[in-house]
DNA sequence: ATGTCTTTGTGAACGCGTGCACAAAGATGG
DNA sequence: CCATCTTTGTGCACGCGTTCACAAAGACAT
C-alpha cells in the first residue's frame, strides 16, 4: 500500500471548480480574437459557440468569478478580458525554465505563444555539454549544472521537462528542490512529486492511443449493423489491418 | 442557439467509460516496462503505484475488459499486455498524416514514440512549396495539393495538425471531407467537425496557464497566512516581480 | 412609468467517476 | 481436505460536473 503518491485535493481551489479554471483559458482566448476586432459586448450564447462549450456552462463558470455580466446585454469583452487574466495569474510575469532542448524542446523554444500570454522563458537547459552556449531561438543554450542557480536568480516556479523519459523524474526532482512548484511534463512517464507541486502531461502517445480506441469503435460498429450505418463514414476500407496476423499476440511494443 | 457543434454522447462507448479508455494506455506503457523486466505477474497495488492511480480504480477499469486477473496472484503481465491492446485498437497499424511541417510538426516526424506503438507516419504534408520534397526525419515532405489522394490511397483515418492557428479549421475541413475520423489537434483553435469525428486538442498554452492559476493560489494562501491579504494582490515578493517591469498590467495578450 | 424583450445567474435534477470496504475466489501450506 | 492468507471484483455511497429550465434583472421603446 502506500504508494507514496500525491493525494488530490482536486477542485478545492478556494471556490473556482477545477473543470471550470481548464475552460478559462479558453474563453480567454475566445474573448481575446473580440478584443482585436473591436466587438464591445457578448452574449454568454456567442461566446460559448466560439468556445466551443455549452452557454449554461459558460455562465456558471462565469458566476464563479463574480456577477460580470448585464441582463439583456452580455458581458463587456474588455473587462472580462482583465478579470480572467487576473483570475489566471496572467496579470503577472511568470518566468519558465524548459529542460532538453532536443527536437521538442526546441519547437517549444521557437513557439510564439509562449511570451504571448506572460510567459517568459527564463532559460533553456540541457545536460549535453556540446549543446551550451548554442543559441536556440535566440537564447543561449546553458548546461543543466546551472539549473539550481537560474531557478533561484530568477524565481522560476514553473518548469517544462521535454528530456528522453529516462530523465524525467531526476529531472523533475531538481527542479522541485531548486524551488519549482509547477511542472509541465512532455515525457511519457508518471512524475512523482510531493505535495503541493502541481504536474500537468502532455502525452502525445496517449492522446493517439484513445483516438485509435474510438476509430476501432466507430469501425466495428460499422461492421456490426450493416443495416444501419452510423453516420460516420462507412469506410470504403479499414485503416491498414486484416493482414495476415491480427490475433498473434503481436504485441511487445517497443 | 443552435450552436451547430456536436453533441458529445461522450461515456457511452459500449461498456468502457471514457475516463477508463484515456487510463489504458497508462496501464498499457507500464505493463510494457514490466514485460521488458520479464515480470510474469503484479497485483493491482503494484500496476497502480507504476501508473499513479488508486488501485480500486484500476481494478474497476480491469472489470470493464473482463476478469483477468487472479485472486491471490494478481494479473498476468504478458496477457493484460494483449488484452489492453487489442481492446486499444493497438494490435493493427494506423497510417498517420501530419499537416503542417514546422518547427513543431518536425519535431513530431521525428519523434520515436509514434511508430512504437502501430502509429506510422503515412505522409508529412505542407503547404509551403518550398517544403516539397524535402526529407524530414526520412520522410519526404509533400505539398496540401497531395492531401486528399494520400488520405485515400493510404486510407488514413487519423490526422494530426500542427499548422498555425488560422489554417486549422481549413486543413481540418479538408481532412474530414477526404475521410479522416479523428484528429489530434494543435493548433490553438476550437475546431468545427461533423458528428462522428473525434477531436483531441494538445493545447501547450492552456497548461500554462492552469499551471499559472494554481501557482498564484498557492502564492496567494502562502501569503494569507500570516496576514489577511485578499488573494489577488498584495504580494510580496513573486516569482520574478522586482523587475524593472513586471507590474504593469500588461494584459491585453496577442 | 409601464410594458416588452433579451439575457443573465442559479436552483435543482441527473449522471458519471471515484474510492471505500468487503465478500468471494483462489493460491498455498500443512 | 482444510485452514489461512492474499488479492481480485464489485456493491454502494458520495461528490463533482453538466445541463435544463426559469425567475429576476436590466435594456429599450412607447
Ligand atoms: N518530439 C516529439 O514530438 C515528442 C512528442 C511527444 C513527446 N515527446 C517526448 O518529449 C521528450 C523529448 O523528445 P525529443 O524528441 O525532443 O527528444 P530528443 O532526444 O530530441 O531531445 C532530448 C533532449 O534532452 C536532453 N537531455 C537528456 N537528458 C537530460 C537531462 N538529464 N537533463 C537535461 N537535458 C537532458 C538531450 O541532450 C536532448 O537534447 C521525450 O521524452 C519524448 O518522449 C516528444
Ligand atoms: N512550436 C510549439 O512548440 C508549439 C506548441 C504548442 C502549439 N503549437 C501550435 O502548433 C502549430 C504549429 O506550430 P509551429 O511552431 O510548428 O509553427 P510553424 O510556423 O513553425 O509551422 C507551421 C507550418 O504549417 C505550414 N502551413 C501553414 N498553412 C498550412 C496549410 N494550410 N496547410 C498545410 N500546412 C500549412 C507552414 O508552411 C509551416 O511549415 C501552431 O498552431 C502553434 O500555435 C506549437
Amino acid at each position: 500500500m502506500a504508494t507514496g503518491r500525491t493525494h488530490r485535493p482536486a477542485t478545492r481551489s478556494r471556490g473556482i471548480p477545477e473543470a471550470t479554471v481548464a475552460r478559462l483559458p479558453l474563453y480567454l482566448r475566445a474573448l481575446t480574437a473580440l478584443s482585436e476586432r473591436s466587438v464591445p459586448t457578448v452574449s454568454s450564447e456567442e461566446l460559448a459557440a466560439a468556445a466551443g462549450v455549452n452557454s449554461a456552462k459558460l455562465r456558471k463558470d462565469f458566476s464563479y468569478l463574480g456577477s460580470y455580466g448585464t441582463r439583456g446585454v452580455g458581458y463587456d469583452v474588455e473587462y472580462l478580458v482583465y478579470q480572467i487574466s487576473r483570475e489566471l495569474g496572467l496579470t503577472q510575469d511568470w518566468p519558465v525554465v524548459i529542460v532538453g532542448i532536443g527536437n521538442l524542446g526546441a519547437a517549444l523554444a521557437n513557439y510564439g505563444g509562449f511570451a504571448s500570454r506572460g510567459f517568459r522563458v527564463a532559460a533553456l537547459i540541457d545536460a549535453d555539454p556540446q549543446m551550451a552556449g548554442k543559441p536556440v531561438a535566440g537564447i543561449p543554450v546553458q548546461h543543466t549544472d546551472e539549473l539550481e542557480k537560474i531557478i533561484d536568480d530568477d524565481g522560476v516556479s514553473i518548469g517544462v521537462i521535454a528530456t528522453p523519459a529516462g530523465a524525467a523524474q531526476q529531472v523533475c526532482d531538481r527542479l522541485v528542490a531548486a524551488g519549482v512548484t509547477s511542472i509541465l511534463n512532455f515525457a511519457p512517464t508518471v512524475l512523482n512529486v510531493p505535495e503541493g507541486v502541481d504536474v500537468r502531461k502532455v502525452d502525445l502517445s496517449i492522446e493517439l492511443q484513445i483516438l485509435a480506441f474510438h476509430e476501432q469503435r466507430k469501425a466495428g460498429e460499422e461492421a456490426a449493423a450493416d443495416g444501419v450505418v452510423p453516420p460516420a463514414v462507412a469506410r470504403k476500407q479499414r485503416p491498414t489491418d486484416q493482414g495476415p496476423d491480427g490475433d498473434v499476440p503481436a504485441v511487445m511494443p517497443a
